[in-house]
DNA sequence: TCCTAAGCGAGACGGTACGTCTTGTCTTCCA
DNA sequence: TGGAAGACAAGACGTACCGTCTCGCTTAGGA
């Protein structure tokens, strides 16, 4: 019971210096933010910041890891409230977008310039790690797939993202339903592929670049 | 004949400053890099640095487009004595392997770890801009692609991009052959897709995600 | 009764933190010590502390009275078992370097290189309002000295703690009896001048002066 | 030629934070000054201070040093006018004292409170080099001395200097004159008995003590 | 016997100064 | 006279202490 009150007082000041973060983010971008511009706006002392948290962006993380936090509750609710029901129906990509899309100016504010970095190789290993497990699972089953398991999982981490920061960097132009649409059609043929050989092997390199290249390419400025 | 040799002077200064970046991103990576480590390393003054470059980023950049045009060469020498024989048989992904292969120390530590971010907003712009016109020509002809175009585009180049960082960061395991074919397994059942609808229509949700998701997945934690 | 016994308790933590303040003290000399350091010491928490002393420097001199007050307690000792002899003969210099030889590691660490500031002023006074009455009486009896009794008391004070000081920045290389025969040796004719004008009076400058500058003096480096 | 003027740039920038010191100690006292307010006086930057000095300690010697410059060179020149007369009539204490009470506002600021500690020391040492040479030279000339030298020689300088800051801590009521006179007289007697036994030789301690102390002694509070 | 007040430890906290570091500007010198 | 050298201002950083504070614990005396 005490101890309970005193994480209280604890964890007040840490929610003052998140919000603060998540404040200042939106207002002038991460890499603009100064210690002493979270201070102000916690309205907290320099020697409590660093005994908190190591520097900017052990913050940042922290910060990042209450959003997944309530990401994953609110799945696991709409899982449980959707048990109830007989179809289940909830598509992990699809809630993402949905997430993505409500804190839109959050996640443009941070994976949009800069300290993107960081978060995008935190959000590529955490979507990884979900997926590395069924994906070795399905392999498991088959034999020799043509590409290699983690190769095939980091590619289509790097799909999802990459659809992500389009998305956000271009203002939501569709519906996370939209989005949701486009990545499977985008990636269900090369998913089929990856696992079994499918119908139609790999093209012949000439075969392959005829697709799209047919003039001296003379790209960029 | 006197400016000739000033040229030469200035880009004296220069190629040191660049060779004293390449050499310091190497041995500490980019972001550790700073200004003074550069002039002590190209022994050059502090406003001989900012006469030429505006900053740090610039200079990288500056580096950059050194390679780039030194990739390009590559390529138009290769293209000019191939096509001498009958078959060009130039692929550009298979190209592009290649010369980050050859290259790899630099590239690690430019696009591993740190500063990756601006360079591969850099690269992605380049090879997004490379893509972008064959693509649309393409897409003229067909009518209606169930994916819009830029976002093919855009899914492409960091499917590449992706492909490469991995490749850089777990110390190049496979060919570049390898990691070309790689490529155009998981990519070309997407092309065909993204631009005609396909033989098969985007797989319902439900189908789809059933393809790897199949329990609770707990990730990471 | 029950007084007594709180008395003690509240006096236990007192004299932890003044025997962790003593033990500091001649680890590390006064100045580098940090109220961290006498509460880890004394194993006190911070509150306590500041219940008992408004700073560090307060202990100090908290503890400095606890010196004093043992000091006193012992020349009363003195006196009275002496007393009981026919001829008192404690000599209240004497005792001083003696009392202070006794304790010189603590004097040493506190009177030495640092805080010797706030300490000396303490001893200053001390010493300063043990002389003033005596001297104000016996000067009351001569009249108009040739100079003004306060200048004479400050110097001699100043005088015995330079002597005080000089013996302990030096290890005390002579006795307590042979100090004490020193001070007596320099400030006895200083005493005869300054009360009564003296049989020699103020030499003039130009004859004081030739006393020991004989050469244009190039001192210090 | 070229040396000159960049000392004197880089001399400016010393000056002014010398100024500021100056200025803000007399204003607040040395102790109450922090780098900052030295900066914002100055005008200066952070690291440019921090490329000149260690630390506050630094600038306040490095003042000082100044000052003692300032000094010496009035002696010199003072010395040189007086030649061309008969009579040199330079008398080291008393122009010690002029030029004290000249810049009262500052020695008093400085030696007054705090960071007296470091100054005295300076100081202290600054005398004692000046009289250990013609001491020594005089002493050698007699034998065995009552005294050793050294203590000799600290203690003039100490009595010296407790004169001097009993001076400035009472507002100087006398002049320079009569505090050099007072000094004459105060060790005149003294340094006769120190060097050769001198006509009376050091009294019995019964006989010493008698002179002040004839009661009970309850000093303090 | 319980109760209440005070001494106490623990340590979070706001605040201030420090000395270090890096950046980009600006002045001065030299060839 | 234009480029190199480097002094400089600006200001963020992470560290170290300070003195205040809130919180429960223990304990001892009085009910």
């Amino acid at each position: 019971m005490k101890e309970k009150k005193e994480d209280r007082r604890i964890s007040r000041t840490r929610r003052l210096m998140h919000e603060a973060l998540m404040a200042l983010i939106v207002e002038k971008g991460y890499e603009a933010i100064t210690v002493q511009d979270i201070l102000d706006r916690a309205d907290v002392g320099r020697s409590t910041f660093y005994a908190h948290f190591r520097d900017k962006d052990e913050l940042l993380l922290s910060s990042f890891e209450l959003l997944r936090t309530l990401f994953e509750q609110q799945q696991q609710e709409l899982l449980a409230s959707r048990r109830t029901g007989k179809d289940p129906e909830v598509y992990f990509v699809l809630e993402l977008f949905r997430h993505t899309g409500q804190h839109h100016k959050l996640y443009k504010a941070i994976a949009g310039r800069q300290s993107g970095e960081m978060i995008l190789k935190y959000l590529h290993r955490y979507l990884y790690n979900m997926l590395i497990g069924p994906n070795t699972e399905i392999m498991k089953k088959r034999k020799a797939p043509p590409v290699p398991i983690e190769i095939t999982t980091h590619y289509l981490v790097s799909a999802l993202l990459s659809l992500m920061t389009w998305w956000l960097d271009n203002n939501m132009p569709y519906s996370p339903e939209k989005m949701d649409e486009i990545f499977r059609t985008l990636t269900a043929p090369t998913i089929e592929a990856a696992i079994n050989g499918s119908d139609h092997p790999a093209k012949s390199p000439k075969e392959f670049y005829s697709l799209f290249i047919d003039s001296d390419c003379c790209p960029d400025k």
